[in-house]
DNA sequence: TAGATTGTTAATCGATTAACAATC
DNA sequence: TAGATTGTTAATCGATTAACAATC
């Protein structure tokens, strides 16, 4: 009860539930819906209503008794919560099937994610331009992201260059590495990884499905 | 203590570890390692080495006291515990930037997946060719999929096509679903499906990134 | 045999769920 | 006011870690 709000660390488990809670109040919101319950929530979602308030009640009291939730309102902090009120530079390593992919795939524009560059060793890949965004020589990646701020480095190489790739962000200055490489980074601790081990998924797949035959 | 082995239902949290150690144990044997101990493991990982035996102990005593587990034993068991002595036939639904993608990484091909066909509603990209695999009409779909028994199909549609082709691989008889769109999807409880949110993924990333400052 | 390391039980820690008082 | 629903504390459940006896 004394000093400001967020006293204690915020375990994983809650963050990773805040990107769902999320979307299904984007959906409501497209709807039109106002107002809604952590009662109804869970109906949606599938989460406890208790388990929805007991997350919500981590970064401050965002209901109103007898009422409920109110969805802009609601979707609005989940944003800000997650880091969404501002934009994010990134770059793409690796300009090979994956590293096009994801060039390509916009999706996460929409809430201020933005290709800026992609970097690449071979030659042949470097000058042309996918959807727009310049391929270029991976030797002027550093002083790139030094100069134009780049938040976020998305590693699309293969497992042997990703460490060797991670150095190189860590040293130019990102915050963050978003990993598509099949291998665990070190990294200095202040820069965060999400991975994206495409492989573990598909193997966790593999398992269920030969579990339940 | 009575019947045969595996009482218990196995929890996704030791499931999702499991890719891990294989690939951790696959890097191993490569090197020609022939042995190697919990704590060696431990120190590799990052996991304890109370929980690595803790793991490995869910599916049988694979390990020997005073000398630890066999390298290229211990990689082959895991891989049968995750289902990965088999091959399995999948289909792409969607044959846009996400689509082509996965249909051009041929990573996971090594463990045994295999893409058989692409399904997509747009009649200009029907019957082109996407890393040597067929672009077929989507209204095709079931019947390819009960004629050449296919295992897995993989959504790469947008959020709101992707519950309808949920119902329709369902209805064909595919037992797992790899989900690249954002959003979750509903389908009968003996089909497994493994979603990729990369947006969610993303998110989480932000989150870590806005806190660490 | 002595040393090493597993397999497994017990203790701890953390996350989820239940319950209910506070309050709109 | 009565009814509804949150915020929050307490109880439960499950997962991780520690400890050590079994055994190679």
């Amino acid at each position: 009860m004394q000093h400001s709000k967020e006293p204690t660390r915020i375990s994983n488990a809650v963050i990773k539930r805040l990107p769902r809670y999320r979307r299904y109040l984007n959906e409501l919101r497209k709807k039109g819906v106002e107002k809604i319950s952590s009662n109804e929530l869970s109906r949606m979602i599938g989460y406890t209503a208790s388990q929805i308030r007991q997350d919500l009640n981590n970064f401050g009291g965002f209901g109103q008794q007898g009422y409920g939730y109110n969805v802009g309102e609601l979707h609005k902090e989940i944003s800000n919560i997650l880091g969404l009120d501002k934009n994010y530079k990134m770059v793409i390593v690796g300009a090979g099937n994956l590293g096009q992919a994801i060039a390509n795939y916009t999706y996460y524009y929409k809430s201020g994610f933005i290709v800026d560059g992609i970097f690449e060793i071979n030659p042949r890949l470097v000058g042309i331009k996918i959807n727009d965004i310049d391929v270029m020589d991976y030797e002027d990646m550093v002083s790139y992201i030094e100069e134009n701020d780049i938040d976020i480095g998305i590693i699309c190489t293969s497992k042997e260059n990703a460490q060797e790739v991670a150095d190189r962000l860590s040293f130019a200055g990102v915050n963050g590495i978003w990993n598509f490489a099949p291998v665990d980074l070190e990294v200095p601790s202040h820069i965060s990884v999400e991975n994206v081990h495409l492989s573990d998924s598909l193997h966790f797949l593999a398992y269920h499905m030969s579990k339940s035959e």
